[in-house]
DNA sequence: TTTTGAGTTGTTCGA
DNA sequence: GTCGAACAACTCAAA
């Protein structure tokens, strides 16, 4: 161990438990200086939303008792990174930097700038692969190429050796005195509107995250595969938030998991694992396509005749186009920052297909409100469902709002949830509030059109509409 | 190099 | 109600 000072940089690896450069630098230098940097203007322009910015205030705070029980201290400070650390590297001596890579492409950009510049000031930089299971660079196929298909991805994934094992949960203070100046975290402004704060009996922090995988891995009569499409009933793992922070890491769930299926092989384990390696999958794609948070995946989408309809949006962002799984899927993100992930998949592909409105203003919404806004995942998803992305799903293939409805919540009990104005309603038409008859509608005191609107477009015409759009790209109409 | 099998999450229609 | 086919073509990944 040497005499070095080292400042360790958290970003979105937000825990000490299995943190590969916060155990590296307490390995090997003898006082560390944890910092967290607030420099949203960085990162282009995805910044921070509301419900985002209240879960990183939750989790700083829990990161920064946790580091003070093991005698160390949370240096918070806001402004340009690069300039940030300059000046502690000035204050304190430091020699070298330890950071969990990073793969969204504005903050690699900027981290790999970053560390040429303190290079040449003597400084070392040593960047981990913490955030994936495995380093975007080092899986690819046989061509040498990035994987561009889920499932040959997923098999892959299968056949390479399990990532590392947890890394221990470090025990050692610095054993310094003195510590550099820093920000009280309710400086950072994060905490704008305590109204939007997000509902849902939420615990940001390496515990919460850590109790989180905890009881999603012992629900007894849990089926995974089975209930994960039911917004009706807790059947996911809640965890996004905790993976988007970092207060957990991917390499600990697979392990998790991995241990519980050799044991008694909870149905649902595999299926779990898998969108885990979703995840996985879209932070390689952003890693090796960089572009893809703007631009769509399939050069071709460049030229789609998107329409511009800015009461559409509206009406759609705000639970309002008729159609009551979209309606209550918007309203659920609204009110608690959060979508049951079938819900996003089903408002994405209405806003997309049956509105025709651009995939990017819809990724830009739920980046906004979502307390889990990931870009790779988001990007990734958006992608996928309006038929532009890597692997994406057919373009004739435009969700039924009202069949998906009846699908994934056939007592209608998610509807009635988010949108009360429905309560009323016998499971029979809660989908289709406009197929009831007027008695029905009249003692379920819905008023269409008043209480709860007329759906905003025909969903067969809607279709026939996005099927000509969508085959006008595919096959451009020959030059007479 | 060429060939071959395959591809998260659907819907509709007609038998 | 249930079933299979059509919806399109393309590109990926591996043999």
């Amino acid at each position: 161990m040497s005499d070095e000072t080292s400042i360790f940089w958290f970003r979105q690896d937000l825990r000490l438990g299995d943190n590969a450069a916060l155990t590296a630098a307490l390995g090997s230098s003898r006082r560390v200086i944890p910092l967290y940097i607030w420099s949203p203007g960085e990162e282009g322009r995805w910044l921070p939303g509301v419900r985002s910015r209240w879960w990183l205030y939750q989790s700083l705070s829990n990161l920064s008792a946790s580091l003070e029980a093991m005698g160390l201290r949370l240096i918070i400070r806001n402004g340009p990174a690069a300039a940030v650390l300059d000046s502690l590297v000035r204050e304190t001596g430091a020699s070298a930097l330890y950071l969990n890579k990073r793969y969204e492409p504005a903050a690699a950009g900027r981290d790999l700038e970053l560390m040429t510049g303190l290079a040449a000031r003597g400084v070392e930089s040593y960047p981990f692969n913490d955030t994936t299971l495995f380093d975007p660079e080092a899986v690819r196929n046989q061509a040498g190429g990035p994987f561009k298909v889920f499932t040959p991805f997923w098999r892959h994934l299968l056949s390479l050796d399990d990532p590392g094992w947890t890394i221990p949960k470090p025990r050692r203070g610095s054993g310094t005195g003195s510590w550099p100046a820093g920000l009280p975290l309710s400086r950072l402004d994060l905490l704008k509107d305590p109204a939007r704060n997000p509902s849902g009996g939420w615990s940001p922090g390496e515990q919460g995250a850590l109790k989180a995988l905890k009881r999603f891995l012992s629900e007894p009569s849990s089926n995974y595969a089975r209930d994960r499409d039911r917004p009706d009933e807790a059947g996911t793992s809640r965890l996004s938030p905790h993976l988007h922070f970092g207060e957990i890491s991917p390499r600990r769930i697979w392990h998790e998991v991995r241990k519980t299926e050799e044991g008694s092989a909870p149905p649902g384990a595999e299926a779990f694992l898998r969108q885990l390696a979703w995840r996985e999958f879209s932070y390689h794609l952003l890693h090796h396509f960089p572009g893809t948070a703007e631009e769509p995946w399939r050069r071709q989408y460049g030229s789609f005749p998107w329409r511009d309809d800015r009461d559409g949006f509206r009406r759609w962002s705000e639970g309002a186009t008729g159609y009551p799984i979209v309606d209550a899927g918007m309203r659920e993100l609204l009110e608690t920052g959060w979508m049951h992930n079938r819900v996003r998949l089903i408002t994405a592909s209405f806003l997309t297909k049956h509105l025709l409105i651009h995939w990017l203003e819809g990724s830009g919404w739920f980046w906004s409100q979502l307390v889990d806004a990931d870009l790779a995942n988001n990007t990734m998803g958006w992608q996928w469902t309006a038929g532009c992305g890597a692997d994406a799903a057919p373009y004739f293939r435009i969700f039924n709002p009202v069949q998906q409805g009846r699908r994934h919540d056939p007592d209608g009990g998610y509807v009635r949830r988010w949108l009360p104005e429905l309560a009323g309603l016998p499971a029979r038409y809660i989908h289709a509030p406009w197929t009831a008859p007027a008695a029905v509608l009249a003692e379920s005191k819905v008023n269409l059109g008043h209480s709860y609107p007329k759906p905003m477009v025909d969903h067969a015409e809607a279709r026939r509409r996005a099927l000509a759009a969508y085959r006008q790209i595919l096959s451009p109409p020959s030059s007479p």
